[in-house]
DNA sequence: ACTATAATTTAGATAAGACTAAAAAAATAT
DNA sequence: ATATTTTTTTAGTCTTATCTAAATTATAGT
């Protein structure tokens, strides 16, 4: 069984693996993990012993099946903890991170299995991120991001992808949340910025705003 | 702010200090905490480094009030998740235990306030032990032992001293629980079993169990 | 191709919490 | 009161996860 620390690691290279970019770079993973190389090194070769990634010298690593299961185990318990922090006990999005960084790592099969029923099997978190299944399958959600939506579009919120505190006290202030609508009225060449309709008031947001706000298109 | 073994330590002192007994031995607290009496003295010294016991060599340990109050909310939180366990979660009080020493140890007070209200604030956890308040103050019940029963009386269970899964299971099987009648017959004075009518059966218990189940006599 | 830079790994140290073995102090027994 | 036993502490070691500094390998630039 992983411990604290190991679980991190393998949720943090989860989370650095690209469809396209499946090898993880040590440096990536000690800037992820807020620690320098020599410990990432370190605990890649754990890793490795374990069968948790693949490893070669210099190369980087990938996570074997074993340590992907590990991996979604770890984010499905987080994400489940964050919809029950929101739902049950009064949490804003922007507050649960923290919390369900500490919770995701309780050890208990019946816990998260009687938290799912409890939270009638939630599909996804309170940021709109999937929540995988109890066998590791994560619902795909076809979503895509706000910058990509087009003049004309009208939308819904379903998501962010960047959780920051900051960002989401951002849209809390506009009043934007999973769920909202939104229109497109114009983007602009210059800047990338783009003039919306958002709860019947006009609104411009930044090319950074409308890169971590996910959508769904109608 | 306490790490996880500190917070375990104080909860094992906390718990073998008594009215008349205050200063807790080393072995008690090896012997409590599974390791071995030179770890204990190791740890004795860095929680009285940090104000949280008073300790004099080869006399043993006394929590100070910060100390106190430092357990006290281990305590609470342990009780409270107990609660959560079993009222939301579909627990039996003998599963709830070893997870509950797990989140205990979660830091975040709007995690605990939040909790203590969505389970509309309770005052006892399922063992029937009290659950101490935001303050630190632990709610006295005058609860006394089945063995201190006497013939005639009528008792109702409100909890148990001994929370072992085996006791636990034992009180299962006979449908003894909190809140059960109790009527005492008769006591046997050669080995203190006790001959009571439990859900309108008789049956005879043991000193032993009789030494570990709470009453409240009518 | 060779050099400079960047990324990665190794070596050696540190802190927390545990352990064993041995020494010291306290308690108990005669 | 002294000897024996028990309790407690000390000294030194181990493991996990971290660090710094130095060495090694890979990458990029000319």
């Amino acid at each position: 069984m992983a411990t604290l620390s190991e679980e991190n690691y393998l949720k943090a290279i989860f989370h650095l693996a690209t469809k396209d970019h499946l090898l993880v770079s040590t440096n990536s993973i000690a800037k992820k993990m807020k620690t320098k190389a020599s410990s990432a090194t370190d605990m890649i070769k754990k890793l490795s012993e374990k069968g948790h990634v693949d490893y070669q010298k210099y190369k980087g690593v990938n996570l074997t099946n074993k340590g992907k299961l590990a991996a979604i185990s770890v984010i499905r318990k987080h994400r489940l903890w964050e919809v029950f922090l929101v739902k049950k006990l009064n949490f804003s999005w922007d507050e649960v991170h923290e919390v369900a960084e500490q919770l995701e790592h309780i050890k208990s099969e019946k816990l998260i299995k009687e938290l799912d029923v409890f939270l009638d099997f939630p599909t996804e978190d309170p940021h709109g991120d999937p929540i995988p299944n109890s066998k590791g399958k994560i619902p795909n959600t076809k979503r895509v991001l706000l910058s990509m939506a087009r003049p004309g579009d009208n939308c819904i919120c379903v998501g962010v992808k960047d959780s920051s505190v900051s960002f989401l006290q951002y849209l809390d202030k506009y009043k934007i949340q999973i769920g909202t609508q939104i229109s497109i009225v114009s983007k602009e060449t210059f800047d990338e910025s783009m003039l919306l309709i958002i709860n019947n008031n006009q609104r411009s947001v930044s090319k950074e705003v409308a890169n971590n706000i996910l959508i769904k298109i109608e």
